[in-house]
DNA sequence: TGCTAAACGATAATTATTATCGTACTCTCA
DNA sequence: TGAGAGTACGATAATAATTATCGTTTAGCA
């Protein structure tokens, strides 16, 4: 009954309609046995020991791909460039994981209080901020005008 | 006693410690009329009619200058690089400004309901994550160290 | 097993950002 | 108010991160 860690990547692969490659399950491996916040290189070099002859753009290639298809995520998702933040009120945000639109929410009442108490002591707070991630209104309807079923 | 916007900018770099210019006036003001979240190359398209010979390089070195003093923020903090989230599980992090480590911080409770009813009615959501920012343990005692006082 | 589409590896190209360096400007301080 | 020191600016080279290209290999499936 005990499924492997091979089998439980197979069935998530078909899941997610992707091809099981010996390179993916390389990757997903180590990424998830690394308890830090890895960049593509940082998994380059975890991987490279076992998979001598994999190449940098395949890791990135493989971890879009995963954070694509969900089996992963990203801490912050890159808007590609530096983006600045003119409105001093804290609000949240929403990020648009399609087309990366950040949009305004309006002001909320969180309870930042148990947020700041969780900081490890010896910390010095500057600034809390939420973001809500997902796919936004306009990207919502093009993909549905795309594939209307 | 109606104090100029100029004035304003004035007095903000006196208290920052920063030679008032004409291309960090322009920078700032405009900056602050943009209601996006504009990148860097935005800005210099924005204050190029004003200021014909404005160098992209001076337009990057004043907004990380007016970031670094607080005049005005980046919507989320550049890591350099892309960073994987291996945690599956709802987490918020804590961000440090200063040497860009990211740190896990213990699960709260907050009450994401209030926020999620804050997201336009068409989004769809798929993740929400808060961000504590500041300065880490580290890099407290590391400036402690250099400037005792 | 054999075909076809997808994935991979090598590497070139692009994009975003930072560094360098000579010139210009700001800010004291006479 | 003018000189000098130090910072900021502009032009541009360099670097870092990411993406595109393309020939070869492989996975999925008949
Ligand atoms: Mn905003
Ligand atoms: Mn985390
Ligand atoms: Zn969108
Ligand atoms: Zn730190």
């Amino acid at each position: 009954m005990a499924e492997s860690f091979t089998e439980r990547f197979q069935q998530l692969c078909r899941e997610k309609n992707l091809a099981v490659t010996h390179q993916r399950l390389v990757i997903y491996r180590e990424v998830m046995q690394m308890h830090n916040h890895p960049s593509p290189e940082q998994v380059y070099d975890r991987v490279k020991p076992e998979l001598p002859s994999i190449s940098l753009a395949t890791v990135y290639k493989t971890l879009h791909t995963f954070v694509e298809t969900g089996l992963i995520r990203e801490v912050s998702p890159h808007h590609g460039s530096m983006r600045i933040e003119p409105n001093e009120h804290r609000h949240p945000h929403f990020l648009c994981l399609q087309c990366r639109a950040i949009t305004d929410l309006s002001d909320h009442e969180l309870d930042f209080a148990a947020l700041k108490a969780s900081v490890p002591a010896g910390f010095q707070v500057e600034h809390v901020s939420t973001e809500v991630r997902g796919i936004c209104g306009n990207c919502l309807a093009k993909n549905a005008a795309q594939a209307p079923n």
